[in-house]
DNA sequence: ACAGGCATGATACGGGTGTACCAGGAGAGC
DNA sequence: GCTCTCCTGGTACACCCGTATCATGCCTGT
């Protein structure tokens, strides 16, 4: 039963491969050949440790997932302490926003994957749904804002919440189409997080 | 000089076909003979009336655009009367939000678009580029909102536009991306209009 | 030492892609 | 009436795609 070769390890190195084309060329770029060469591997290897291209979809989608809760928590660790609602808020949306070669390429990807998602629905049910559960933790950290006085009481947190994560996508978006660069992205949602905080 | 059959109507014929498939299937599936056969033409005629695939592609682009801002001048034209700024705003982005089967269809399409813009950032510079200039209309309505005391003066008009503007986008790709319907979507921007204007 | 199975390489197959080429019909100007 | 230009159809070419097949190495348990 011992393998030879670390399974896992080869599976991380092909599914890079693969997020690492996403992010440059698109995932329409990204064929089994492709991934292959820019893994510096033969193409039956990916279809060895991946049967289907469809698994290698898959899988490197989840260590997108993986690699962008890893850094909301590296943010929310550098977040300063106390780690307080507003700080803990203010860790999560920076660092969904493209302002860094590490965050443009997790959203670049995202939105790559996102377009793959619309055009075949089918998918969709197979990849896990967590933006519901940011933005509920984010109006959990809004309204123990609001219990601390920092936020008007009469706010809707949920409501807020939404609109901060909608907010956020969009500039995303705005940055890599281009329309303006991650420094006035962010600017806009920190004055809009002042406004919310008073 | 005279031509036999109508060149531009030909041209829009064809232009709608590639929408119509982008929406339904995405922007990949949007090949030049699944084109043909939407439009119920020859691939030859696709070749003839639009040489190359790319000019097809910018064609029904421009097309994509000037739908949109029909609908838009269609929702401020029945935002009531007398047009408030309130009222144009709301109307404004209201019709960007996917609420209703044009608007889901426009939105679709564009974020086809858009996805096919990052992977090829050579097209961005053919595309117009009008999100500056609606960012700027919907910020001077605001300033005129402040002025007309319907709006906190110390508001910075031209973040609160770039927010707004980014939320919708960002509300849209979640109502495409169904993490929630348009009247959800819906609600949570009247809400923050209604938290932005007192 | 040997059998068995995991791991890898080379190559083939059927299909889809954008584009190019060749041919012919139909109306207009001389 | 002839020619010439605009328009249209059919088809071929070269390439890339995902997947399948055949063959072979090499390590491991006995």
């Amino acid at each position: 039963m011992t393998a030879k070769v670390d399974h896992e390890e080869r599976r991380r190195q092909i599914a890079e491969a693969l997020l690492r084309i996403a992010d440059t060329e698109g995932l329409q770029s990204a064929s089994m050949r492709a991934v292959a060469t820019e893994a510096g591997v033969s193409l039956r290897l990916v279809q060895y440790y991946f049967t289907t291209k469809e698994g290698l979809l898959l899988d490197a989608f989840a260590r997108l997932g993986t690699q962008l809760q890893a850094r909301m928590e590296r943010f929310i660790a550098e977040a300063g302490s106390p780690p307080t609602p507003r700080r803990v808020v203010t860790a999560i949306l920076t660092s969904i926003l493209p302002t860094d070669p590490e965050s443009r390429r997790i959203t670049r990807t995202y939105t790559a994957y996102y377009t793959l998602v619309l055009s075949d629905p089918e998918v969709m049910g197979k990849v896990v749904q967590q933006p519901e559960l940011l933005e509920g933790f984010l109006a959990e950290q809004l309204r123990a804002a609001q219990a601390a006085g920092e936020i008007d009481a009469g706010r809707d947190a949920g409501m807020a919440a939404a609109g901060l994560l909608a907010m956020v996508n969009g500039l995303g978006s705005s940055v890599l189409g281009g329309q303006r660069n991650g420094e006035a992205a962010l600017a806009i949602l920190t004055h809009h997080l002042g406004e919310l905080f008073r």
